[in-house]
DNA sequence: TGAATGACTTCGG
DNA sequence: CCCGAAGCCATTC
């Protein structure tokens, strides 16, 4: 089984995005030292709907469109997610992204 | 071992 | 201003 350190990380910044805020791969990615991976970081995402329950559907692309919805369930449930914790999202896209925008980097010690 | 993939990001035309 | 291509790193086949 392959290490899952960096999974690991991801995992614990993406669980400790508060409630009705967002944050970028990029992001997290260079918070976790990664920085250029920001792929990886979508990538545990992946892994993680797998046996984690991580909040997915707080991670956006930097522009704050809902890139990840294709890989979830329904077709809408990650903006209705979005959506239901106060968060402005139209056509795939987070209304006021910068407003909802959480840096792990400048929040997280 | 090498090649391919991927929920991103950035630069160039 | 909009669209396309390349780069990046880790995981998987």
């Amino acid at each position: 089984m392959a290490k899952e350190g960096f999974f690991e990380k991801v995992y614990e910044v993406a669980k400790q995005i508060p409630y009705g805020k967002v944050t970028s791969y990029g992001a997290i990615a260079r918070y976790l030292g990664a920085a250029g991976s920001a792929r990886m970081v979508g990538w545990a995402m992946n892994a993680s709907g797998k046996d984690l329950e991580v909040p997915a559907h707080r991670v956006v692309n930097r522009q704050g469109l809902l890139t990840g919805k294709h890989h979830f369930k329904g077709t809408h449930l990650m903006q209705q997610l979005l959506e239901n914790e106060g968060v402005e999202v139209k056509e795939n896209q987070i209304q006021g992204f910068e407003k909802y925008f959480w840096d792990p980097i400048k929040e997280l010690p």
